[in-house]
DNA sequence: ATGTCC
């Protein structure tokens, strides 16, 4: 992106005001480095989502922005609850794609010479990779159940977890607002023994090694100590929620006439947001959502055995499990007003600061964790939410370092054996389903984290918490 | 991201 085409607001924060079709200003965070390194799709999708009708206040595009379907990744956008409109691009295919953070009572000296061992045997107990299935098979009046109730299902009817952990996901590990009966038949048909399943792309399960405490105060209430190890997993809704995604590509395409909405581009189709479609919409993705947290909630059971299983006694809990592809009703302070906004987040993470409804009881003084997912080799950071970044970007921060190459370019770069000999030279061990798709992963296809989450905290949109070293990953 | 083309 083209530095001369925005104000300049501080060395880690930019104006592009609004001008042409655009309805408001996008309030762009970077370094001169990220932003002009960012692709110049971006600018155009920025435009374009400051565009759209009923957009309120700004569009805020983070550090870790690239191109995406529609909007770009990494990037904020709220609509008016009446007269905004609800988009498939705004929220993304993976709906509540997610990380969560798991820690352990042991420290690195315990699994030194086991990281392999632990890696090898997640492999062999989590279903990762393209249409992985896993064991849990069910019912349709079971999938109604865990669409409804999330995270809460998977503890109470299948024992897998305490009850506990539900204070420590996001919205409790179950959404409001999911209607089964607004997924369709398709989507349904898509979970095919998925739940638990690990999938595929970035998404992947590390173990890792607090590396340093930056905040000794929140991260003890977080649970975290230097030298610690814990685990941090990535993944979302599966073929359920993608599924969800084209399913409704083709139900606003069919809107948009009787609506008599005219698009310019494809990727970007909405509907209103009060529309029934939009309704449906909005009902489907805390559906999806709600599969999500269940998912990660099965996957991180597993995880907890398998630790267990290599290691004797091992206590594991959950920090926190928050989506960064979500689509909430919040609300949020405009000019003098407080206003329920449709918050559209995609790649990226709700970071509220201090006390709220949504920050679970016990992080009400110190403020909602975030989890800043790295790039198999490099360093995962814990973050929280800071008061300014209520107003920036309607309390919302980074969900990773960003990618800065495409994936087939990616996979050009350099051999499996490369990859491979690279990471263990960082001290990472990688197991993969797929080895074009680790190649994609690469952590030279990606943004460095270090310069990235400085900017955040430049920005004072975050605060630092945590930053932990991968020593092993298994990736889909 | 995705049973990466029923």
């Amino acid at each position: 992106m083209q530095l001369k085409l925005l104000h300049r607001i501080s060395d880690y924060e930019w104006l592009l005001p609004k001008h042409d079709k655009m309805n408001v200003d996008v309030y762009i965070v970077g370094s001169k480095k990220i932003i002009e390194e960012m692709d110049d799709n971006v600018y155009n999708q920025v435009k374009n989502v400051a565009s759209l009708p009923g957009i309120i206040d700004k569009v805020a595009l983070l550090p870790d922005a690239h191109s995406g379907y529609g909007f770009p990744i990494g990037c904020v956008a709220a609509f008016d609850k009446e007269d905004g409109i609800v988009s498939i691009g705004g929220v993304g295919f993976d709906i509540n794609c997610g990380v969560r953070l798991i820690t352990t009572n042991l420290i690195y000296q315990d699994i030194e010479k086991k990281v392999e061992s632990i890696i090898k045997a997640f492999y062999k107990k989590i279903p990762a990779g393209v249409g992985a299935n896993g064991k849990i098979n069910l019912t349709k009046k079971e999938l109604k159940d865990v669409i409804e109730k999330g995270a809460e299902w998977v503890i109470k009817e299948r024992g897998m977890g305490k009850i506990e952990e539900l204070d420590y996901i996001e919205e409790g590990g179950c959404v409001s607002g999911a209607d089964f009966s607004a997924l369709t038949e398709e989507a349904l048909a898509r979970e095919k023994n998925q739940l638990g399943t690990l999938g595929s792309g970035n998404h992947y399960l590390e173990l890792q090694v607090v590396e340093e405490v930056f905040d000794i105060e929140r991260a003890r209430v977080f649970g975290l100590f230097k030298n610690q190890v814990v685990a941090t997993l990535h993944c979302g809704s599966r073929g359920l929620g993608h599924q969800t995604g084209v399913d409704f590509m083709n139900i606003f395409a069919k809107a948009i006439h009787k609506y008599k909405i005219s698009i310019k581009d494809k990727e970007l189709i909405y509907v209103p947001a009060t529309s029934p479609e939009g309704r449906r919409y909005f009902a489907a993705v805390q559906a999806a959502s709600n599969f999500a947290f269940a998912n990660r909630q099965v996957i991180s059971y597993l995880v907890s055995e398998v630790l267990n299983d290599v290691i004797k006694d091992v206590d594991t809990n959950t920090m926190y499990d928050i989506g960064h592809n979500t689509l909430k009703i919040e609300t949020h302070k405009v000019g003098n007003a407080k206003l329920p906004l449709l918050v559209h987040r995609k790649g990226s993470t709700r970071n509220f600061a201090g006390k709220s409804q949504v920050v679970p009881k016990p992080y009400q003084f110190t403020g909602q964790p975030v989890i800043v997912g790295g790039s198999m080799g490099t360093a995962s950071y814990v973050l929280c939410g800071k008061e300014e970044s209520m107003e920036k970007t309607f309390g919302t921060t980074i969900h990773g370092a960003g990618r800065t190459m495409s994936r087939h370019k990616a996979r050009e770069s350099l051999s499996y054996e490369e990859l491979e000999r690279d990471l263990l030279k960082r001290g990472v061990f990688l197991k993969t389903k797929s080895r074009e798709g680790a190649l994609e992963e690469s952590p030279i296809a990606y943004k460095d984290i270090e310069e990235v989450v400085n900017t955040v905290i430049k920005s004072n949109l975050s605060q630092r918490v945590a930053r932990l070293r991968p020593l092993g990953v298994l990736k889909g």
